[in-house]
DNA sequence: TCAACGAATTAGAATAGTTCTAATGTGTAG
DNA sequence: CTACACATTAGAACTATTCTAATTCGTTGA
């Protein structure tokens, strides 16, 4: 179909996303979705801030924030809240919960069929529901 | 059993908990404990000291968070983060889950019952659950 | 190809929630 | 009552995040 450059694929995932490929959002997108693991990390803005300077790509934080909304908006990534003041960004947007390693700050994905609600409570009316969060809080023995 | 002020209760709960029931403790143990509906109470620390300050309890913004926290050491509250820089404190120390209305930004009981886990995962080992967080996040219609 | 324009990026300041510091005050055991 | 450990406090500090407004870039269509 594209005889492009390896960014192809990448380029076409942020047009879709209505997003255009600037040289930030390539390489952000590239550390994110084409690492080893890459569809399950858990990343904070600083990390992958410091990740993205330490392979020489040359972006601002403001510009790390602004990319992982957008692209949690655009659904390619999503956002997991596990402290006041430290939410990670999901590459995995299947439907999965979280182990969270209160010790170390680690998030581990589990497997959606693992955990099962029964009977999730009908939303109040007038809302929706946007997402179910379920983290397993871990701590050391 | 007692002959003492309203607040013989009070200073019980504290010291069963290892916490000197000094004016600061008592004063915001009772804003949370015993208002109208003060068994399902979610709170910030913002709150509680406006709260405190509306009713002229002169305590200091440290002294909240010290005391929220040291009230959740001993069980008597339950800390929920629903947001980066957003955490609430729940007098409702039962086991139950959250709606988290997005656009308000509040939160609400489900009672326990309402929603059922089949076959957590095991913890991995060298791990304890130290507790599982059900968040129901909603947003408007 | 390139001008024009809206979109994106940026450095740095600002903000918000929370924690820390070290000086002062208080509850309680003896 | 005294002494001392514990608690409180104001304010500074800290951290994650967002904002601002100036600059740069990507796209489109002539
Ligand atoms: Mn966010
Ligand atoms: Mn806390
Ligand atoms: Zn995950
Ligand atoms: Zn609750």
């Amino acid at each position: 179909m594209s005889k492009d450059r390896p960014y192809s694929a990448l380029v076409h995932r942020l047009k879709t996303a209505g997003l255009r490929p600037t040289r930030q959002r390539l390489a952000l997108a590239k550390l994110l979705f084409e690492s080893p693991g890459g569809d399950d990390r858990h990343i904070t803005a600083e990390q992958l801030h410091a990740e993205a300077l330490g392979e020489s790509v040359r972006v601002s934080l403001a510009t790390v924030y602004n990319s992982l909304h957008q692209f949690t908006e655009a659904g390619l990534l999503r956002e997991v809240v596990v402290e006041p003041g430290r939410s990670y960004f999901d590459t995995n947007v299947s439907d999965h919960h979280h182990f969270y390693f209160e010790d170390s700050g680690e998030l581990q994905d589990i497997p959606g069929e693992h955990v099962q609600m029964e009977s999730l409570p009908a939303a109040p009316a007038g809302t929706r529901v946007a997402r179910v969060d379920v983290i397993i809080r871990l701590s050391g023995d």
